[in-house]
DNA sequence: TTGAAAGCGCTAACAC
DNA sequence: GTGTTAGCGCTTTCAA
């Protein structure tokens, strides 16, 4: 920032100070522990801030307390819905608790991500780190010396906040299961993706017990392109209803689904995944699996403010955020 | 970031110089001024530094140099996917410049966007304002202080990033008119804002050179109930065409007169605008026009860097990006 | 080419 | 309750 106001720098504490007539550290403790300084004095000195436009420079109060009371996120894409949803969440919640969010977008590079989350760790007093990508061993280190969260991944000892979608597709199957269909698809998305491999395991668990049969296509890349091209396969198998991975994925195969004359979901059932919000702007309108992001956000600040406890006391808390079937208009009753 | 490492505290350049037999200072210039020292010693320092893992303090240099290597952008809505795409190349461009963004999201809500405009203004070395909501004068004030670049907003003697939408709906109309339309609707979105006021102004003045026949309507809120909202008024005004203020709006139009019966094309084509990913990937897929948000990120970023110029000897730059219609499937030649 | 030393603006002992 | 003062980790004169 570059001053060019006619009085020149900004205010320091020691303007303050002099104008309040007090010393520096009666400035000081006025502004950041107003209950050791007489009532009197610390609203000359607040009259004397006020009146000088005084904001302390986070950078000198950082040098000294080692803090800096910013936290930072690094997300693979913060033109996705799914992240911007945690990022909305995180940041609201650190601007309550008076703190800056630094944001980095590793655009899907894992390389890149590394980079980003090693030079963050240092210039926050928190990090939290939603990167499918990244290998554990960097975020193990990077966790041993700095305070760190992770969003929907498992590490042992590192904080985390997780969604489950395990249960979230288990709701589907007893939807699907009660709409009575028998035989449905599953398009898989990354082997690499946690979420995936969460998916894929819940619907596993639960299909059986509702006597479905899953046929696992894939993996397809989670976009459009990947959906369209699944649909022609899924097809090939002949289910009544078709698990996408997720939403975007389930445009792609709707799109297709339209081209081929089937019709959603007179013919076919369809569900997505995530509930990102053209998933309830289509037509028809998708059925799928909400995911708290929100919730997520809001919960990866409390953990990250909560600390690590009284050096080893309090478990390292991995909490479990509840998913929820949101069932719209591409899902029925099989012919 | 709280310090557990088994080495302790992390190394400081005091650490580093006595490791590599050298000053502070020493180190200080192999970092950051190379050409300096004697390539040997540099070498020796740089060795010292890797062995450590010594990062150097960025609290402790922005102390004394003034800069912070931060950047800020604050945002009505990081969950906005027309927001996000400026964020994401804001963040690009500003991690190549090797800067950090802070990203402050004012839930649309114009004093807290004035609270956070003037707290970052103060931590970084440079600010982007995307904010719609708010008003003139606490800009101008922040302006006159730091280094600030509004995105779609002019301001006198402010640097701005500015996307073209008023030509975006000349082609819009030229469009229109090409395929035969005479009558159309244009559904007004919110009257304070300027990317509408744009929009309109481009309207008013492109349709009489095409022979067209413009009724304006609304303001209706810019989303999809908005449009949903719309479409039963529009319909009575007999349009063959419907001009919607943004995407979203239009995809509440589409659904509405979906369940109207009215087919888009056939009966009466349809236009968003933003292009933002839903555009294409709705059915049918929406003309729209293309905002240029990244354009309009990176060049944020170099507005910054660039600075106010010596001392008012070049002009503010304030530049107009390019919008770009794009031709899907939701207009045709009217019955 | 290198080193010694003076701070940047602030907080936190420690005195009074 | 308030003031004095010693740094936090770094860059940058100024000398050598």
């Amino acid at each position: 920032m570059r001053q060019r106001g006619i009085s020149g720098a900004p205010a320091t504490i020691r303007d303050v100070a002099r104008q309040a007539q007090v010393s520096v550290a009666t400035v000081s403790r006025a502004l950041s522990a107003p209950n050791l300084v007489r009532e009197q004095t610390r609203e000359r000195v607040l009259t004397a801030a006020a009146e000088l436009g005084y904001q302390p420079n986070r950078a000198a109060r950082g040098l000294i307390t080692g803090r800096t009371g910013n936290l930072g996120i690094v997300v693979p894409d913060v033109d996705n819905p799914f992240f911007t949803g945690v990022l909305k969440a995180v940041q609201a919640a650190a601007v309550q608790a008076d703190y800056s969010v630094f944001v980095a977008d590793s655009d899907e590079d894992p390389a890149l991500e590394e980079k980003l989350v090693r030079t963050m760790a240092q210039q926050v007093d928190g990090l939290i780190v939603c990167a499918p990508g990244l290998a554990d061993e960097p975020l193990l280190e990077v966790a041993a010396k700095s305070s760190l969260v992770l969003v929907n991944r498992v590490l042992p000892e590192v904080p985390a906040a997780l969604m489950n979608a395990a249960d979230g597709i288990a709701q589907l199957v007893a939807h699907l299961a009660e709409l009575g269909h028998r035989r449905v698809v599953f398009l898989s998305g990354p082997d690499t993706s946690w979420s995936n491999r969460q998916r894929r395991k819940g619907l596993r668990a639960a299909a059986p017990e509702h006597g479905l049969t899953v046929t696992e296509l894939g993996p397809f890349p989670p976009r459009y392109e990947g959906g369209v091209a699944a649909a022609d396969e899924a097809l090939r198998a002949e289910p009544t209803a078709i698990i996408a991975y997720n939403d975007v994925m389930a445009l792609g195969v709707l799109s297709r689904l339209r081209e081929k004359g089937v019709r959603v979901p007179e013919d076919i059932s369809l569900t997505g995944f995530d509930d990102l919000v053209f998933a309830g702007l289509c037509d028809p309108a998708m059925t799928t699996v909400a995911m708290p992001v929100r919730e997520a956000g809001r919960l990866a600040v409390e953990l990250l403010l909560a600390g690590p406890g009284e050096d080893g006391e309090a478990p390292v808390r991995q909490e479990w955020l509840d998913t929820k079937l949101v069932v719209r208009a591409t899902t029925a009753a099989p012919r």
